[in-house]
DNA sequence: CCAATAGTGTCTGTAAGACAATATGGG
DNA sequence: CCCATATTGTCTTACAGACACTATTGG
């Protein structure tokens, strides 16, 4: 018996079965600037589990792709949002055995389901359509979600979701500073006011506006001049850089 | 039926075999500062599949934990090392279909093994045991292995861990400018000098001692000053503080 | 004594923060 | 016409990069 041989009667013997069942989800934290200030997308779920309680928009991978797949899938069945210039990047894997009842309830109490989250970045002034199995489907701000599920106040969030929340939240604050993805907040062309009022309103804080356009002007690669709108305002497209460096500093946030 | 004996219903029938079978591992990054190089962990693979290859170590969750938790048991029981003020994080989920044989093969064409991987900081000096499925372990520079599998020069790598490995090393590389993880490489007390030498590995430069020295001991929090060695040479422990700004700017690579 | 390394000090250029001045568009 | 906002420009301060100098250790 060769290697090759072994090797394919040993797999023609594995038996996946023998591990305890697990689902895999992937969760959307769909991230936009609304009226000044960061947004989350959320739908309010319809059926069992968390009836009525909302949620990141979701859903289980098909058996033929990887999350990554799935994830810009879900991100257009869900959400009823065209995904064309967005940004989506993998944020992390929730995996306690306990983060969702259909894990150790049911028949199975050895089996779990994990869910592996994505950030999306959707420009401004998009209105969600409800998906498949969401009763209701809005944009929440994220100053008035309760993360911490202390005060009552603010939406009632299912399973883990408030910390994937707070984790996308995050981790888009700080991407902001390295990172030209601000611009994908909004649409093209754009002025220099849009693109700051993207990053007060993502980072809490005011900025001022002439060190402001000295930076992101003279970062290379970050923005393409395009023409000039009424007046002479100067108006803007992406460029084709991704990275910012030196990054742009986010000061302090400002207390109300 | 109340909503709670709708939903205690509703999970009591609910089936997690209606999905496809899928095994979740995590697979570990054990990065270190070996000879003043970068370096990662790697097992020689003594079973199937993917037998004599090299490997990240890793194993299954158990039932009862989250990936969190079996990342740092696998990393005692895989590595034999000892796991005290070392550095752990997640990484990235791998979850394409075919990553593993044991997947789409076997009994189950629609199965799959998905990797949940971490980043682990070991201290300079460790020498790892083998763990129990592994027949060799040893350190390799990550200059000496061949991730894009181009040249044939270096390990052979089982499944898809080298991009495993690469998330990881760029992920190190940058966590080292914005973090105080550096000090996560060497043993307490430590010199300027060694830690200098830990920037100078990770990042494949050359750092000017002066300034590196103004740079970290201005940093609040990244060091407590210990006392004073042989001569008047001053010996440092770790600080409190967990990330640095402005961050310390990392050079471009120099050419060799 | 010499070489290598550690620690401290100084100078310079660049960039960030604060603010002023001008221009444009809307009510 | 007045006010809010956009763009450009100036000044000051902070810090990174380069380099000089001294002290100590080990051969």
């Amino acid at each position: 018996m060769t290697r090759s041989e072994e090797e394919a009667a040993y797999l023609a013997g594995y038996d996946l079965r023998a591990f305890p069942p697990v689902g895999v989800a992937v969760d959307l934290a769909v991230l936009t600037v609304r009226a000044g200030r960061l947004a989350v997308l959320l739908v309010r779920r319809d059926g069992h589990p968390e009836r009525g309680k909302w949620a990141t928009p979701g859903g289980f991978l098909n058996p033929d792709e990887s999350a990554d797949e799935a994830a810009v899938r879900e991100t257009r069945e869900e959400t009823g949002l065209d995904i064309d210039p967005w940004h989506i990047e993998q944020l992390r894997t929730y995996s306690r055995p306990d983060r969702d009842p259909r894990g150790p309830s049911g028949k199975h109490p050895d089996g779990r389901i994990i869910s592996i989250a994505y950030v999306v970045f959707a420009p401004e002034g998009r209105e969600p359509a409800a998906g498949s199995d969401a009763a209701d489907a809005r944009w929440w701000a994220v100053d008035d979600i309760d993360l911490s599920a202390t005060s009552g106040e603010g939406p009632e969030l299912a399973f883990d979701h408030a910390a994937i929340i707070a984790d996308a939240v995050e981790r888009c604050r700080s991407k902001l500073e390295y990172t030209t993805l601000a611009a994908t907040f909004i649409d093209e062309p754009f002025t220099l006011g849009d693109l700051r009022r993207v990053y007060e309103a993502v980072w809490g804080v005011r900025l001022h506006h002439s060190n402001f356009a000295r930076k992101v002007t003279s970062s290379p690669g970050f923005l393409l001049p395009k023409d000039f709108g009424k007046g002479n305002q100067v108006l803007y497209r992406r460029g084709p850089a991704r990275s910012m460096n030196p990054p742009l500093p986010r000061p302090d946030r400002d207390e109300e």
